[in-house]
DNA sequence: CATGCCAACTTGTAGGACGATTTTCGAGTA
DNA sequence: TACTCGAAAATCGTCCTACAAGTTGGCATG
């Protein structure tokens, strides 16, 4: 399955309709053309991308089951909100992926170039928060999540860690977050040394301080920054 | 999003097509008319539940979302198979997400009628065990688990934990299971006690012994209750 | 201004069509 | 007999049309 992890290969041509739709609506998504609580209608999304209405349900169902958007019966799907709670209820559970996948990845930081890999991504990762420039920041930060997730050599997790919507938050709470945020950038220091020791318990602590501290962040944010909470 | 878990109510009728075919397949799975390795051919399934083929494409996407059923294109569906390496590392993320569940149950103990709905299920879950009725054990044995992600009030987990196919490993490993594994029953035992209890690290960690529990019977089965890890 | 009904729009699903790709199977060859 | 190659058959990906069922917004009425 296409995920939003996947790279983009600079070969923008020959992609099938579902996975040109796919990609686009989830780079929407992404750039901010699409906002949590938008409605999208499948003939609008036809003449967008260009595909039959089958595509499109297909998409957005892919789409749903990873959470990203919601579908009711007869309603038609609209882009995800997430309250205040369900994003610590969303982070809680990263908490432990995380955890997991930064344990893996230190037990097997030894084998072929996995170390060469993760410095070179925490290398980018470390670029781009000093360039100030959002979007390559999050790419960065996407390539080195991926990275430690497919070191860990936990296929489920692979499987799991996009669907569990990091990027949604990520989307959501774009506008109030701020690349070059130091404080952030020494969590990911302290977790890549933390793996690239080697030492499992020590990786999957820094692993998960990391989200805890994200956690903490998000919950200084305003209110507008959120869905309403349900009554 | 109907899934597994859903009751039945005893209501067959007046259901839509996609959800007649999901719960068809579902139930198929679990009941072992489909195994692992099995392909899952649209045609033959557009007879079977006698609906259209975008309808059965629909069902198949979520199946393969899930993780219950592997999709390769142009190569069609066929029910997933887990080598030994995969349950491990499945279960690794269930014991993280079963912790998480317990803990949140837990917490919320004394809410409304948690503590009522925890006690009967348990309660069912211990009767089943006596009874030695593989497909009625499993039934209670989801409603528990389901119940105690229910209360820890983690929506995120709702959704994620059904999808984190628990089934699949069920379903393959059922010709050397068996109900009224009195050692399993006292895991059980153990898990409620620590969440009636109302103490939040007592019940995460049992959540977590009770999967790690899990995962050293599995090792016991011998190989050929998996499918062969990759050359 | 509240209420209820209707028209317009969407979604859910079926069925047909057609190129693309994979699988099957049989003919020919070593 | 075993193996290779290619064509036929099966299946998949996608589009289009059609229609019933359900939702939504607005207009008429009280």
């Amino acid at each position: 399955m296409a995920t939003i992890d996947d790279q983009d290969d600079g070969k923008e041509v020959d992609r099938s309709p579902f996975d040109r739709t796919y990609r686009g609506l989830l780079r929407g998504l992404y750039e901010g053309r699409y906002v949590p609580g938008q409605r999208l209608v499948a003939p609008d999304l036809m003449q967008t991308f260009e595909v039959g209405r089958g595509t499109i349900r297909e998409v957005l169902n892919r789409l749903a089951s990873s959470g990203v958007i919601t579908l009711a019966p007869h309603r038609g799907a609209e882009v995800r909100r997430l309250s205040r709670r369900e994003v610590t209820q969303l982070l809680d559970i990263v908490e432990m992926l995380l955890g997991l996948a930064a344990r893996g990845a230190a037990l097997s930081i030894d084998e072929g170039g996995n170390r060469a890999r993760l410095l070179a991504d925490h290398e980018r990762l470390s670029e781009q928060v000093s360039l100030d420039h959002f979007a390559s920041f999050i790419d960065a930060r996407e390539a080195y999540y991926r990275t430690m997730v497919q070191l860990s050599g936990n296929e489920e997790l692979q499987r799991l860690f996009p669907s569990a919507q990091v990027h949604i938050m990520r989307l959501q709470l774009r506008p109030f977050n701020r690349a070059g945020d130091s404080a952030e950038l020494s969590d990911y220091n302290e977790m890549t040394q933390a793996i690239l020791s080697g030492n499992a318990e020590q990786a999957e602590a820094a692993g998960r301080r990391h989200v805890r501290l994200t956690i903490e962040r998000i919950n200084d944010l305003p209110d507008r920054a959120f869905a309403a909470s349900q009554p």
